[in-house]
DNA sequence: AATAAATATATTATATGCAATAGATCTATT
DNA sequence: AATAGATCTATTGCATATAATATATTTATT
């Protein structure tokens, strides 16, 4: 009977089953946006296969989706690449980035409840101590959480899909050049995304996103004034 | 040796070698786009396949980033439909695509020259003329080439990737909802989008980015209230 | 006749095999 | 020794076979 319209677009969620391409993609992305795989990295769909564990179909897929992403480059018959981290092209994507999360922080700010409030400190509250103890790891994985979280709550899953890809490019990027002393503020300005967000005021949240990406551009800016 | 970045991000121009995959999957876009495939179609992966004349895995490839466009469902083991057109889910698509064509249509001013006149001009004639006739493939082709030319003119490939699942839906959801009359406003509509971009006035190229989707809007906003 | 179980069918998910090709290595020729 | 050609190797592109599963159909049972 074929059922109404399911709103989700693509992806499944974090516990719902997934087939080995969708955990192929997850293993990837992460291992590429935590530098695991390092910019120029070159990969062969054999390799990756062993590593994870599946057969060469669905690593082929989730490289595809990687390579649409932007993260890895596909020269045929020849291999694969992680994408070069390009400070110039990374703040050219940030723009955009720019755009698309202040359309979210403010729909996310119109459509947050005090039922948000509890997460959202929660989150900050989880960043910070990452930030505060170095915790890499951690801190990925809350700022993922975070914007998995906004993007929920904005209701808008357009901006969500087109969000994906830049959120990744920025993640590494950040990661790439970020120093000690960006974890903090950078926890900061997360908390206060969310702050505003829970608040109510679209206004205060497009400012907080804005001032997120501008963190953003300052570390890469910075990082390339030292080359 | 690896050469050094050549700036795509991804997918080959119009005349150069392309793939089977690449191939089917412009082939199948388009006839989702032109409602070729309707709205609800039931499809399989064979019946592709034998109907591009490839395999099915290139075919199976292009479904998925025909999903990740959000133009077809894929049911694991069941088929795959394309997409409905829900109208208040396009108005929601709209708010991301007109921030982003913004921002797009801004920057394509801003390195506009005395060059791309001639060829704006010759767009806006071509769509105008397909307009006049009613000839809806002329209008469609064209309306694909203008977006081609500004995305390319913007100088940031982030963007017009955002861009294209926006585009795909706005299309066709236009293409959907449209009704004779709109074919004239909306060549009207990219001329002064392409005028403005020649004139390299960002603002002015903004308000027309912004009028165009407006008029998008519109139609949709009309069709439902039919209803 | 109605219902439940069994079976068959359709379809994607995954693995694997083969083809095409880019690049490296080896060989012969001068 | 240098160079051109041939051959080998690695790698993705594509096709196809198999597995898993959802749905439809049939059959048996009451």
């Amino acid at each position: 009977m074929m059922s109404s319209i399911s709103s989700d677009t693509c992806s499944p969620g974090a516990d719902e089953a997934r087939s080995l391409a969708e955990q192929a993609y997850r293993a990837i992305e992460d291992m590429v946006v935590r530098l695991d795989l390092p910019p120029g990295a070159r990969l062969t769909e054999n390799d990756l296969s062993q590593r994870v564990g599946f057969g060469r179909t669905p690593v082929r897929e989730a490289l595809q989706r990687l390579h649409y992403d932007g993260l890895v480059r596909v020269f045929p018959r020849k291999g694969i690449a992680v994408s070069e981290v390009n400070p110039l092209d990374v703040l050219v994507a940030l723009d955009v980035y720019a755009a698309v999360e202040r359309l979210v922080a403010a729909a996310a700010a119109r459509r947050a409840g005090r039922a948000e409030e509890a997460l959202a400190e929660q989150m900050a509250g989880a960043m910070a101590r990452a930030a505060a103890v170095g915790d890499i790891g951690g801190f990925v994985e809350t700022d993922k959480a975070i914007d998995r979280i906004l993007a929920e709550l904005s209701g808008n899953p357009y901006a969500a899909r087109a969000l994906v890809p830049l959120q990744a490019m920025a993640r590494r990027a950040w990661l790439f050049f970020r120093r000690e002393s960006d974890l903090a503020p950078a926890a900061e300005r997360h908390a206060e995304l969310l702050k505003a967000v829970c608040s109510g005021d679209a206004e205060a949240a497009e400012a907080a996103a804005e001032s997120l990406v501008a963190h953003v551009r300052e570390t890469i800016k910075e990082a390339v004034s030292r080359l």
